[in-house]
RNA sequence: GGGCCGCUAGCUCAGUGGUAGAGCACGUGACUUUUAAUCACGGAGUCCUGGGUUCGAUCCCCAGGCGGCCCA
């Protein structure tokens, strides 16, 4: 009949005849009785003779996923985002004008439906439809039905086609949105107090690394966005909020890959009269129970493994594992002495064939070698603790070692997902300790530590002896939903513009 | 930053130095309680962009863009 076969011409004709049957195009609102994902989990246990004796009504809504006609009968799948059901149109079950609408209806169309819920000779829950309303056009193509969206970078760039054919889209930010609602559970009902802190800082600090720039016109003044809110939580703890906790994103300008988004979400929690010990085993109960809050288990696939976030996790001092890994690879014992004095660890490196920085302390070196050896096989949660100092300028040195200080990371899945110590509160040595940082900058490191005087101003009035901890949430967001890219687990990650 | 791979119809993908293909989607018709409905017919393309080689490039070469994976 027609010679224009350009879907979007044909889609914007149907929209229009849709219109010159007297039509809203774009209605402001069509009242649900019903969810379709409700109606499904209502009634999918229910028998078609159950179903015929309660004639059950609805009113319900979605996006039109599948059209299957028969001339007098047709069948429309329905989506509302979580379930889908199948909606039966008869010729003689609604009026002539639904019947017209309905001819004109596209696959992606939205629609409004009101009928009764049904099984179908081949036992499919099905709205048989008395009334159906227009509820919005979809005037481009979707993907098709059968393969789903698999571009990655469609899917990444155009979320919501992802989320509107591929079923399973969605369930990694159920997950997500759960993981934080636990954590919000679990330190809730341990008397922390929920805050927000600067985004934009005057010092990025709280962390090592290089942040984005940004300016205030009124004020004429240069900010950063952060890189961590550590030091304003701290600050919280001088002020008295003995338990004190930010979910937010932080912002780090470096590269990107698989395990980092420029922008990304950080849990800091920060609790009083207390040490890096206690937050180990508060961990391990809140990785635990915010598994189960998220996925119904603590013990959950990721990739070829599973992943068990039953307490307690594995220890290993942050140098034994270096220690032991070297001398695996060398075949030869490596002592605690060698990691400590930079001219040993950088032959040491040498040795094991891993490049460091040229003006890397000792404790960077060992970090080096460590993140190359051991970091990739750390699949179950293990806690690596006890860090170098130079490498740690926020944390407290132990009592009986000066060149180790009381931290841990946690890894899982091979990488960290969480950095945790005690908390350095002598405002002396934390001034030492950002000198330190001052000369590795002026030697060129640029994710060293800034000197930030006001945070030492605030230390003098005394900071209680405070553990804290930062975890990264869609690193474990990827551990308990199973996916191997950050970008997985963030609706919208940071994509290179597309040249028009 | 380096290496490898990818980019062809709305989607998923084949393919070729000589007028570009399939399945799904789309249109028309048949069927008229289907289940990835089926059958028949039909329409659909900046083969990522630019340059080069060539009588002729979607294909070969060079440069670029975007993405993915690995490495740093």
């Amino acid at each position: 009949m027609t010679n224009d076969s350009d879907q979007l011409a044909q889609r914007r004709r149907n929209m229009e005849e849709v219109a010159q049957l007297g039509r809203n195009l774009y209605p402001h609102a069509f009242r649900c009785t019903d969810t379709i994902a409700a109606l499904v989990d209502r009634h999918s246990g229910e028998s078609g003779e159950a179903l015929e004796a309660a004639q059950p009504q609805t009113t319900t809504a979605g996006r039109i996923l599948g059209i299957r006609s028969f001339g007098k009968a047709n069948f429309l799948v329905l989506s509302d985002g979580r379930a889908r059901i199948q909606v039966y149109v008869r010729k003689d079950g609604v009026s002539a004008d639904d019947f017209a609408l309905f001819k004109l209806l596209d696959f992606g169309d939205l629609v409004g439906v009101e009928g009764r819920i049904f099984r179908t000779r081949t036992d499919e829950l099905t709205i048989w439809a008395s009334r159906i309303e227009f509820l919005a056009k979809c005037l481009v193509p979707l993907p098709e039905k059968w393969h789903g969206l698999s571009d990655i970078e469609i899917r990444y760039r155009q979320r919501y086609l992802d989320l509107i054919v591929n079923p399973d889209a969605r369930r990694v930010f159920e997950v997500r949105s759960r993981v934080l609602t636990g954590l919000r559970e679990f330190l809730g009902a341990r008397d922390y107090l929920e805050v927000e802190t600067p985004m934009m800082q005057r010092v990025a600090g709280g962390a090592l690394a290089r942040p984005f720039e940004t300016h205030h016109n009124a004020l004429d003044l240069d900010l950063y966005l952060r890189i961590a809110p550590e030091l304003f939580l701290k600050r919280l703890v001088v002020g008295g909020i003995e338990r004190v906790y930010e979910i937010n994103r932080n912002f780090r300008n470096e590269g990107i890959s698989t395990q980092h988004n420029p922008e990304f979400t950080m849990l800091e929690f920060y609790q009083a009269f207390s040490d890096y010990r206690d937050l180990m085993v508060l961990t391990e109960q809140m990785l635990s129970e915010v598994a189960r809050h998220a996925t119904g288990s603590d013990d959950v696939p990721y990739g070829e493994h599973r992943i068990s976030f039953t307490a307690p996790f594995a220890r290993v001092a942050l140098r034994d594992a270096v220690r032991e890994a070297a001398a695996e690879r060398l075949g030869r014992a490596v002592e605690d002495a060698t990691l400590r004095d930079r001219e040993s660890a950088v032959t040491l490196a040498g040795e094991l064939g891993v490049e460091v920085p040229p003006v890397a302390t000792a404790g960077k070196i060992v970090l080096t070698i460590f993140e190359e050896l051991c970091e990739s096989a750390l699949i179950q949660p293990t806690f690596v603790y006890d860090y170098p100092t130079e490498i740690s300028p926020l944390s407290k040195q132990r009592a009986d070692d000066p060149e180790t200080v009381e931290r841990f990371e946690l890894y899982a899945g091979g990488f960290e997902i969480a950095n945790a110590f005690s908390e350095l509160n002598d405002p002396a040595e934390q001034r030492r300790r950002f000198e330190a940082q001052r000369q590795e900058r002026q030697e060129g490191d640029l994710e060293a530590h800034v000197m930030d005087d006001d945070y030492l101003r605030a230390l003098e009035y005394g900071l209680p002896p405070t553990a804290g901890e930062g975890v990264g949430i869609d690193r474990l967001v990827m551990l308990l939903t199973d996916s191997r890219s950050i970008r997985d687990v963030i609706l919208f990650p940071l994509m290179r513009p597309r040249s028009e």
